[in-house]
DNA sequence: AACCAGGACGTGA
DNA sequence: TCACGTCATGGT
């Protein structure tokens, strides 16, 4: 069915709009974006360059599985905290006592479940040898359900696979893209078949959606029936 | 002071 | 398949 907005257009109006978000943000690029909404910093507008190390890719990872339902001001803690412990390598990881692990990420919420997921996500990482998982490798690891794999291959690997996420679905919903209760793969598809392959617009487009989402649907107004400001 | 955040898993129908 | 409960800290 055919939608007021198209997906292609959603995009070149929110790039417009906000210009390049550049995700994923990173440890170690604090300060580079003082205009996005809140005070999280680590993203690299306009730089496609990375991630540029195995530890940087394997930050990433990281970051995908603690940020599950879990606002990303509270995974900077857990992640520098991890950091400060220089356990943002897979073996380093696996080397922490269980205890210590839950311990730094704490801050970032649901710390039992996410110390053994991380320890899952270490073991497939140190046995992939530096090479690119597949999405179904991925899916197997206990964890890491559609939305993490996507992150992971979007922005850790560089792969063109679009991520779908509640404020994707908010979004599309609102502007009568998409059916909210839409499957997880059939919006993906959707994504992936009304934009250019490429991996720079798939992360953007990912970015810009959770920006804009932010800004404007994110409470009251919103969940009320009114969709604030000019927006739509 | 409720409400919710860049989900995934286990279970029961 | 699909709806629902669970996991938990910190910001607003």
């Amino acid at each position: 069915m055919s939608a007021v907005v198209t997906i292609p257009r959603l995009y070149e109006r929110l790039m417009a709009e906000y210009g390049p978000q550049g995700w994923w943000p990173l440890l170690g690029h604090a300060g580079t974006n003082p205009t996005k909404s809140g005070a999280v910093r680590g993203y690299h507008p306009g730089d496609y360059s990375f991630p540029r190390t195995d530890d940087e890719r394997f930050e990433i990872c990281v970051g995908a599985v603690l940020t599950q339902n879990t606002a990303w001001p509270n995974v900077e803690r857990a992640l520098a905290s991890l950091a400060s412990l220089n356990a943002l390598t897979p073996d380093r990881m696996l080397d922490l006592d269980e205890g210590i692990l839950r311990q730094a990420i704490r801050p970032s919420g649901y710390f039992n479940v996410k110390a053994r997921k991380l320890r899952c996500l270490a073991e497939f990482c140190a046995g992939l040898g530096g090479r690119v998982p597949r999405r179904d490798e991925l899916l197997a690891v206990w964890g890491i359900g559609p939305e993490t794999a996507d992150s992971i291959l979007l922005y850790a690997c560089k792969q063109p696979e679009c991520v779908i996420d509640a404020y994707t679905r908010r979004v599309f919903a609102h502007l009568g893209i998409a059916d909210p209760a839409a499957s997880y793969d059939d919006l993906k598809a959707l994504c992936e078949r009304q934009l250019p392959r490429d991996v720079p617009v798939y992360q953007e487009f990912h970015g810009l959606l959770v920006e804009h989402a932010k800004r404007v649907y994110a409470r009251k107004p919103y969940r009320d029936g009114v969709v604030r400001g000019n927006g739509g």
